[in-house]
DNA sequence: CTGAAAGCGCTAACAT
DNA sequence: ATGTTAGCGCTTTCAG
């Protein structure tokens, strides 16, 4: 662990380069109206001292960071449960990246921590938020939203409709087309001819369950006898939930000839159950899950039918929003801090067939 | 996404309270030698206020950060399989966050983004660096090490024996006790009088795998016909490598009659192709894991034998370690950076005992 | 097109 | 114990 030598600062370049400050500074930040000879000794004179401007001075008096918040409640254990998390921060990372900015964590754990957030948040030290909001009664959002700063959150915020929202346009989300997917789903079994389809749902204080849900109502409501409400089984997104459900629905309804799960990790329960029971999949019982989460879906037996969404993407697209939202983006020359898309932005799912459906 | 009203300054809470800059500079930083009647007046008119400080001026002056930068080499596809990163990050943080330090991830993707990492801890953004170092020849280590930035690194780094380290005192890492944990493992198959104990190793470009074949290795030496070579088939840490060398082991050696795989994920694959050749668990084969990834080992049929680390106090370590050793710890009155503990600290393993051995 | 000069908001000597 | 003052390194008018 050794101490940090003093580095050269602009005042240092530009001796070396003889000019002024104001020349290199202006060759450092794009080097606009700074004629080609003095250019080039000035990016000499960088090199050779291998001078790096510092960002504390550089914010000082910009008042920009080029640093991002990443706020993710993770009390909430499915965060940590599957590679969700990993994937969503590897695009926005690679997003961030691309346009020069840096990533700041914060992961929070309770309550005590929320104001906390708020604290970081509101006290300027990052130019925006791209925030993971995954219960309908998080306070976070609204403090976050308080705070005042440039935010777009991940998956639809349980609370689009409350006051607070739309009183300046409305929230910036990213989320999956769960309901859509979960039509298409449902639709799959329908056409393979299953009847008796049932649903076990995810965590239904979280929109991604409350929209797969209503996409598997949806279509159900077209099937005669899908009114069902024996057919849904309220789960919680894990497989320990899943072959719980799973018992509680073949207790109900032992006629069941196909299940949607609300997750690849609750499919993943269910078949257990499914085949502890007898049942032979996809011939008894079909079974489908959601996410198409790679280390799950292709090990179980038989391989999952699934619907895919496309996770890095979506934390990609959240940083490019949120960005494209900031004044003065770096490198978007003068361009006015384009007025993000309000509301939300949608990514498409598609169904991935394997053998289980 | 509002924009950000202009906050108050030192200057508007001196004159708010009738007092200088310099009085309210103390009070906000701990308030040492401020009699109370004037740091209360203070502290009020900094609530009134709701001033924050502003860090970018504080760090301009003090050259302190109170901000970590988090490395991980991420093309590393194992990163993302399973949720070790994902725990050992929230270890970080829950340590960082408690010393009121920030959490900046930097996720790198290759060759490119070295250059871009070492810029960055070179450019003096952080106060120090919590390092990945997943690989034998990563060449990223050095760079960092070159970069001057006090650093710990996660997991024994494969280079501890080339000139550079060792040159200012070595190198600071935490890992877990692979190697014992390994002979732990192996120990117990014996004792429970298996003979031909085979071992899956992890992808041997890690040091985690090959300290786990080394403590393999510690053990067979004493078991008679132990040093067959056909006993260890190389992996890499997949179920679907598991597999495969589940599958080569059974076709070289068909008496086998106990397995240690480098991981869960790894004895997942091997589960698998032991069920499908007929063979039951533990009677036939006995197998043992090692990560104790709970969602892994708790659901697998049956449940897994394995080896615990804790991957959250790993992670929690790291950060200990590496704020202890930097200078001036905000919270740590002025003790003068203590040496940091050179070379690694190895936190304990446990055997925890379920269905599979 | 280039340079000089004025701060950005804060901390840390140094006075008092 | 409190106030005064001098920068930290940079960007940005404003002159020239």
């Amino acid at each position: 662990m050794t101490d940090a030598v003093p580095r050269p600062t602009l005042e240092a370049v530009a001796a070396r380069a003889g000019v002024s400050r104001a020349t290199v500074s202006r060759v450092v930040n794009g080097g606009d109206g700074v004629r080609e000879p003095l250019a080039e000794r000035v990016r000499r004179a960088v090199a050779e001292l291998g001078y790096v401007p510092n960002q504390a001075a550089r914010s000082l008096v910009t008042r920009r960071h080029d640093a991002v918040a990443v706020v993710i409640a993770e009390p909430e254990t499915r965060v940590f449960a599957d590679p969700f998390f990993a994937l969503q921060l590897r695009g926005i990372s690679k997003e961030l990246t691309a346009h020069d900015n840096q990533l700041v964590l914060l992961l929070t754990e309770g309550r005590d921590d929320h104001a906390r957030v708020a604290r970081y948040l509101a006290g300027g030290h990052v130019d925006g938020a791209l925030v993971f909001s995954l219960h309908l009664a998080d306070p976070l959002p609204g403090l976050i939203h308080d705070a005042g700063v440039p935010t777009v959150f991940g998956g639809r915020p349980g609370w689009s409709d409350d006051g607070r929202a739309g009183a300046d346009g409305g929230v910036v989300y990213v989320d999956s087309d769960n309901r859509g997917g979960a039509r298409t789903a449902v639709r799959h079994l329908v056409d393979l001819g299953r009847r008796r389809i049932a649903h076990l749902t995810g965590a239904l204080d979280q929109t991604s369950a409350v929209d797969r849900l209503d996409g598997y109502r949806d279509v159900m409501a077209d099937v005669p006898g899908g009114n069902d409400p024996r057919l849904v089984v309220e789960s919680d997104f894990t497989p320990a939930g899943g072959e719980r459900a799973m018992r509680e629905l073949l207790d109900r309804c032992p006629d069941v000839d196909a299940v949607f799960a609300a997750n690849d990790l609750s499919a993943l329960g269910a078949l257990r159950v499914l085949r502890a029971s007898g049942r032979r999949v996809p011939e008894d019982v079909a079974v489908i899950g959601f996410d198409d989460m790679l280390p799950v879906a292709e090990q179980t037996d038989p391989p999952l039918t699934t619907v895919r969404q496309d996770i890095e993407e979506m934390g990609r697209l959240m940083a490019r929003l949120l960005l494209r939202g900031l004044p003065g983006a770096r490198d978007r020359a003068a361009a006015p801090a384009d007025p993000p898309p309000t509301g939300g932005v949608i990514l498409p799912t598609t169904l991935i067939r394997r053998a289980s459906a």
